[in-house]
RNA sequence: GGGCUUGUAGCUUAGUUCGGUAGAGCGACAGACUCUUAAUCUGUAGGUCAAGGGUUCAAAUCCCUUCAGGCCCGCCA
């Protein structure tokens, strides 16, 4: 099936009106425009305008927004990236000639250049008083309707660009994701830190426990992995000799996708030598607070219902607090088959599950604490089993130095005093190993090359992950992950799904059959 | 994987309860209008009611299947 302007739903009218504008000669998408001023620099330069038409002129471009015919003049709204501002278009001015021209071939959503001179209406608009108009870019899609904009939810993520356009608040918090990611390279490099970039391609996966993406390199004959986590690689350059290292990471996993999970997402990994998970965690805390001050000038911030309180410290607590607080069951004073009953008397699902004190105490976390944590709180201590990269508690036996920040029932960092002994990595990953091999589809694989790093002496390091688009979920208060990625990972639609399945075999990549 | 829910013109939507020729606003098109700003006024066109099947004299409406969303739960250690 092949694409034509009419199964891409472009306007007729429209393209009628370019067949017009190429017969009279007059260029439709010149390859360059002399912009002198934005329009927030003519909002400035002009704020105190009056009535009478300025002296100074000015050479702007932008998108038309409105349009209102009055017949023998024009008003329209002209938008470029700093903001908007109204066109007031005479046919005294133009010419009946000119005047006619853009008259009759101007629409909504075209792209224009301008110069005129500045003046204030009547009302006290400030307006460009239009002596030229110039084609830059003919629109042949029509834009949704100007007061309602565009709501449909699916088609502002798979057509982004239509939102960006129309949706001013949307626009915000991508600007606003922009400024999270300026902001934190910032931090970090201002302490010294190297950003480095590490292989998204791995051949053995690991740093987190999670199902891979998988794919395959026809030279090398070899099935790679997407990345999980950067960890590994990262802990590499720790063992290399740099001290202060991070990575801006795009993580995959291969796994459901809700309000919280995107396939592909965002991260930032930190490692910093001579550091512990203490002092991890008091530097998120300084990322966190610091981004919430700079974007919006005070530590409190609204999101939903709720005020996130943000000024450090945030409140810290063990595991073994958190559920003693929150869940009012102290894991220590229990033996496992009161804990149990405990668990079914709450109404926790997999209550059957759990042999030891340590699993019980991650079920009564899971079910009965973590939700609970609307302020940032970090919870530490965290039982072994489940941080086979992080380093053995100094004191606490059968526990780790690890930590993660919640922040309205969301894990939102994730770190510790990283495990640098090579023979207890090694014991740990073939607990992990054991696990993969009963089934278990996101235990780690055994990296013996990391092993072998660890063995050449890493100092003791401590790491922490951040995750970018729920940061940022929290900083534009939105609630679902797909508000904050621009492409969020959509099914085709049905029309064009057949051709991809098409094309994916073509690949010679068998889609996976259901059932 | 389970539950609930949505899909009507380019956009925003009414109509679905209780079956009876699909309605509006914006936008488009034609026309009027030289300080409007969701401009206003007059007129015109525009619909496979997500797709397919069924029930019925008759289906946007009821039933079934499918597709694509949304919310919640599970899974995500």
């Amino acid at each position: 099936m092949s694409l034509t302007p009419e199964s891409l739903n472009f306007d007729e009218a429209r393209l009628d009106k370019i067949r017009t504008i190429q017969e009279a000669g007059v260029p439709l998408y010149p390859a360059k425009f002399e912009r002198k001023d934005t329009i927030e620099e003519i909002r400035q330069r002009f704020h105190a305008v009056g009535h009478e038409k300025s002296e100074d002129g000015v050479i702007t471009a932008g998108r038309i927004f409105t349009v209102r015919d009055h017949g023998k003049t024009i008003f329209a709204d002209l938008g470029d990236e700093s903001g908007r501002i109204q066109l007031y278009i005479r046919k005294n001015d133009l010419g009946e000639e000119q005047f006619d021209f853009v008259n009759s071939n101007l629409d909504r959503g075209d792209i224009i250049g301008v110069t005129g001179h500045l003046f204030r209406t009547k009302l006290g608009e400030i307006t460009i008083w239009v002596d030229q108009v110039t084609f830059l870019c003919k629109s042949v899609c029509a834009l949704p309707e100007k007061f309602h904009g565009l709501k449909d939810i699916e088609k502002r993520y798979r057509q982004r660009y239509v939102d960006l356009i129309v949706n001013d608040d949307s626009r915000e918090v991508f600007r606003t994701r922009s400024r999270v990611i300026s902001l934190i390279r910032r931090y970090l490099e201002d302490r010294d830190f190297l950003e480095f970039e590490t292989p998204i391609l791995q051949p053995i996966y690991g740093g987190a426990n999670a199902r891979p993406f998988t794919t395959y390199h026809n030279f090398l004959e070899q099935k790679f992995f997407l990345r999980i986590a950067p960890e590994l690689y990262l802990k590499r350059l720790v063992v290399g000799g740099f001290e202060k290292v991070f990575e801006i990471a795009r993580n995959f996993r291969n796994e459901d996708i809700d309000t919280r999970h995107n396939p592909e997402f965002s991260m930032v990994e930190i490692y910093e030598a001579y550091k512990d998970f203490r002092d991890m965690m008091q530097l998120t805390e300084g990322i966190i607070s610091v981004l919430v001050y700079t974007l919006h000038g005070k530590y409190d911030i609204a999101y939903g219902d709720e005020t996130l309180r943000f000024e450090p410290p945030f409140r810290k607590l063990s595991m073994e607090d958190a559920v003693r607080e929150i869940a009012g069951v102290d894991i220590h004073a229990h033996t496992p088959d009161e804990l149990r009953e405990l668990a079914k008397n709450n109404r926790i699902e997999d209550y059957e599950k759990p042999q030891t004190q340590r699993e019980f105490l991650v079920l009564f976390f899971e079910g009965m604490v973590e939700n609970k944590l609307i302020q940032p709180t970090f919870v530490y201590d965290f039982p072994i089993e489940n941080s086979p990269l992080a380093k053995k508690h100094r004191v606490k036996e059968g526990f780790t130095e690890r930590f993660e920040l919640f922040i309205n029932g969301m894990e939102i960092a994730n770190g510790f005093s990283e495990l640098n002994d090579p023979l207890d990595q090694l014991a740990r990953f073939e607990d992990q190993d054991a696990k993969r091999r009963a089934g278990d589809m996101e235990a780690q694989m055994i990296d013996a090359d990391f092993i072998t790093a660890l063995g050449f002496g890493m100092p003791p390091t401590g790491g922490v992950g951040l995750g970018i688009d729920r940061l940022v979920m929290l900083l534009t208060n939105r609630d679902s992950i797909k508000e904050v990625i621009l492409f969020p990972q959509m099914k085709p639609e049905a029309v064009k799904s057949e051709e991809l399945v098409e094309e994916v075999r073509n690949e010679g990549i068998e889609p996976p059959s259901k059932g």
